[in-house]
RNA sequence: CGCGGGGUGGAGCAGCCUGGUAGCUCGUCGGGCUCAUAACCCGAAGGUCGGAGGUUCAAAUCCUCCCCCCGCAACCA
């Protein structure tokens, strides 16, 4: 049997349209996505958007809509981007959505006859402009930590989930699984938070009134009817909503188990100590991962919206392509770290490795190979069949590439396939083909012509390896290098990534440039 | 004593767990090649590895103290 990968990003706020650091999370969810089902699994990518909550309701007065009229006006700027970018989701989730509304409720319902979710009273600092509570830390000197008004102290009646009846177990979870939490410095900070002592949270609020309604408390006190549950507990429950009802329902049989939950480190708790307790309140099975990568930084600050110095990925597009940024973003950065972006890095990146590197070596490699061999099919197996220096960079490649791909090393990983690159350039020098060109010996021709399509073998490989990173330029670069079969079929990565498992004819096209060099306009 | 991350040639990072010629990418300088998107290849310069002590035959790497930067500190997508 296959087996089955399910990655999710987080649902994204619709307050306002996506913006860098959306893309990243999206991006390497597709990366991912993208190589598991090259290596022949069975893949759900989950996406969606985040519609509930008090932001919403506060924006949409601003704006002067509704709130799903504003929803439905931003999920749209998610799904063009994500469809500019190619990401491949299987699912888009909108938490507005009935099928999601009613697992919630459910949800609720059970935790409610557990005694998991009780009715009691919230207590904390309030700004009544902002409509917020804010905590000690939170509230400096009794004045609200975004308006700088005075706060007061007022109680509210909520509903609380029993948080603290899971640390222990909670804890003997992240103990049996040392990879629940990837990285592991994440996983040190989760276990740090959970020591302390986890509180019951409350998870229902009165004021809002965008939110999914909490259904009537069946045993306890007659309740408020203004609860509308927490976003939270609303949000990350997408997850398994998404994937249908519970009961007898296969996708959920074959995929929940092996969720893999994409965040920013900025929602790692939510994800690695809220949603399992919940879970296992539920009685339902955990994730098998919670991954935290880090944030773009400008200035070391976090890029975002909020900040005013968010990066618009349809700009960027435009700007510097797909496949450069998407590129750029997966080479440049350590992914789980923080990473400083710069115009200028970016160009010089993607100027430096795909237009310098990549795409002109499959533009030297082709062009020669039209000009010294001519245009006919040439047959390649006994080419391939010997040894060189390119055949061994291939060799060594392989088993990091896929190492790394697993373990989210993706700058590892794309190391590694320019090290292929590299090897060619290298070779293409030392053996000097444009010599042999004009050599009358007879055993040169031959030469030639093997040195010619090493080169363009170790190139196809490398295209192969790029699929799940930059799918359409390395697509392009296939059917340049006249190997456009190798990346069809279901898995690629297995059958035909290796040295000699391309086709064993070739016939290239006239190459044009795969990245064109980036202006650096400063 | 709240918790965590970080301070390595001009820039960005790796190395630290499992001590032993300080590595990578970009930039700079010099050379080579001409097939290619003025791309490619070779070589060179450039570092008291935040500071001070300690352990050791040997420390960027282990220990102690100090300085600086950045997050988090529960209801913030």
């Amino acid at each position: 049997m296959k087996k089955s990968y399910y990655i999710t990003t987080p649902i994204y706020y619709v307050t306002d349209a996506p913006h860098i650091g959306h893309l990243y999370t999206t991006v390497a969810a597709d990366i991912l996505a993208g190589y598991h089902r090259l290596i022949g699994e069975e893949v759900w990518f989950l996406t969606g958007t985040d519609e509930h909550g008090q932001k919403c309701e506060k924006k949409a007065r601003e704006t002067g809509e509704t709130p799903q009229a504003l929803a439905d006006r931003v999920v749209e700027r998610y799904k063009i981007a994500w469809h500019r970018y190619g990401i491949r989701y299987s699912d888009f989730i909108r938490t507005t959505e009935e099928r999601h509304k009613k697992v919630v409720t459910h949800y609720i319902e059970k935790l409610m006859k557990t005694g998991d979710i009780y009715l009691a009273e919230y207590e904390g600092l309030y700004c009544v402009p902002c409509e917020t509570y804010w905590t000690e830390t939170q509230a400096e000197g009794g004045k609200c930590a975004d308006c700088g008004r005075p706060v007061e102290k007022l109680k509210e009646e909520s509903y609380f989930f029993k948080m603290s009846a899971y640390e222990k177990k909670l804890l003997e979870h992240l103990e049996k699984h040392p990879n629940f939490i990837y990285p592991e410095s994440r996983r040190n900070e989760v276990l740090g938070f959970i020591r302390q002592g986890l509180k019951d949270i409350s998870i229902s609020r009165t004021t809002i009134q965008w939110g999914i309604p909490m259904p009537q408390d069946p045993g306890g006190k007659k309740a408020n009817k203004e609860h509308k549950v927490y976003v939270w507990f609303d949000a990350l429950t997408n997850y398994l909503s998404a994937l249908g009802p519970l009961e007898n329902n296969p996708k959920v049989a074959q995929y929940w188990p092996n969720a893999i939950h994409l965040v920013g480190k900025d929602i790692l708790r939510f994800h690695a100590v809220y949603w399992p307790t919940f879970l296992m309140a539920l009685g339902l099975p955990l994730p098998k991962q919670i991954v935290a990568h880090g944030w773009l930084t400008d200035s070391n600050r976090k890029i975002s919206k909020s900040l005013g110095n968010a990066i618009d990925p349809m700009a960027l597009a435009e700007e510097v392509g797909v496949d450069g940024m998407r590129y750029f973003l997966f080479r440049e950065f350590v992914f789980g770290l923080d990473g400083e972006y710069t115009k200028e890095v970016m160009i010089q990146r993607i100027n430096s490795d795909l237009a310098n590197d990549y795409g002109n070596c499959i533009s030297r490699v082709c062009s020669m190979i039209l000009k010294y061999c001519g245009d006919a099919p040439v047959a390649i197996e006994k080419i391939l069949s010997e040894p060189c220096e390119p055949r061994d960079a291939v060799g060594e490649a392989i088993p990091v590439f896929h190492n790394e791909m697993q373990s989210y090393g993706f700058q590892k990983a794309l190391e590694a396939v320019w090290k292929m690159i590299a090897s060619v350039n290298r070779y293409i020098d030392s053996q000097a083909p444009w010599a042999l060109a004009k050599s009358s010996d007879p055993a040169d021709k031959e030469k030639l012509k093997k040195v010619l399509f090493q080169c363009h073998e170790a190139l196809r490989v490398a295209s192969v390896f790029l699929l799940p990173i930059i799918p359409t330029s390395a697509r392009k670069a296939l059917k340049t290098l006249g190997a456009s079969e190798s990346h069809s079929g279901d898995a690629p990565l297995l059958q035909k990534s290796g040295w000699g498992q391309g086709p064993k004819e070739i016939k290239v096209e006239k190459p044009e440039p795969l990245f064109p060099r980036l202006e650096n306009k400063a």
